[in-house]
DNA sequence: CTATGTGCAAAACTTTTGCAGTTGG
DNA sequence: CCAACTGCAAAAGTTTTGCACATAG
């Protein structure tokens, strides 16, 4: 989440590499846009971001790319609802998305606890954990004043629930 | 669960009644299969499982009700990777899934624990839980012994993983 | 009776693919 | 050098919609 300079590799770029994946000028590019996104984009916005960086990039190598790293455990797709496939970089700290239901505002929270508690659970039923995903859909609550716990939270304003 | 008999409602028509949704034949139709479905059977097999029931139902409708009774609170959706969107009655015991990323398997468990736990994360973060989904991709571990816990799981062979 | 639902087929969207030309290792 | 990648445009697959007709309440 901090490792990126203009000269270096970005961790995705890292991570490919690492796989044994070529990196073509246009992975590079889309990697980089990964490794600096900190919300969660479709195909459509990665491919407008990408394309500002370097022109040459087609529509059908973003699709190529994402199916290709989330193979590779290195991106992981998400559904919050709106038609299309949302991606984000697999991350070290687990963590976890609440979407708004009213306004399609997507709070991304930690919870400490949560992910041993998910290793045990798939363990018990004789699984080996690969990734998971835990998304709450909810709604604002008027006033109440909030309360303070263990987990912290980051609000992105992004993508409406229903187009 | 267990409610429906041939001259009775089903649980769904109940609850679509309740909400004031006009109720035609087809919807009852398709009301009635979602009642009896303990899977997670996408828009395409819906549309085959009613039209079984009663031949002048089109796909077209399937779709529309599904998305009625979604926004209603009645179903929910999911998407367990392959492309379409799978439905699933909104019950009163939450439950989750786990994925077996090999065969595309499902597993269902409960985990009593949890739904509480989720309550009061979504609480924390100032809002009111609507649903949530919690899904666990996993591989099948080759050997150990299952472990005795607090959570019951069921089987269902459905939907390869990436058609 | 009228607002709402439905069937059909066409349209709209997202995602995948065939092919000829390019390129990374 | 050659297997793998890319762009383009066409194809495939899923979901939505316009319109004329049907129907629940």
């Amino acid at each position: 989440m901090a490792t990126d300079r203009n000269g270096l590799q970005t961790r995705i770029e890292r991570m490919c590499m690492e796989r044994g994946l070529k990196m073509t000028g246009q992975r590079r590019v889309i990697a980089r846009v990964l490794s600096e996104a900190h919300d969660h984009p479709d195909v459509e916005e990665l491919y407008r971001r990408a394309s500002a960086l370097d022109g040459r990039i087609s529509v059908a190598t973003v699709y190529r790319t994402v199916r290709l790293l989330e193979e590779n455990g290195i991106l992981e797709r998400r559904d919050f609802g709106g038609g299309r496939a949302r991606y984000e970089a697999t991350e070290e700290g687990d963590h976890y998305h609440l979407i708004d239901v009213e306004s399609g505002q997507v709070v991304e929270f930690t919870h400490a606890a949560h992910a041993e508690l998910l290793r045990q659970i798939t363990a018990s039923l004789g699984f080996e954990l690969v990734s998971h995903r835990l998304e709450l859909f909810a709604r604002r609550r008027p006033d109440v004043a909030q309360e303070q716990t263990d987990h912290t939270a980051q609000t992105e304003q992004k993508g409406r629930s229903r187009p």
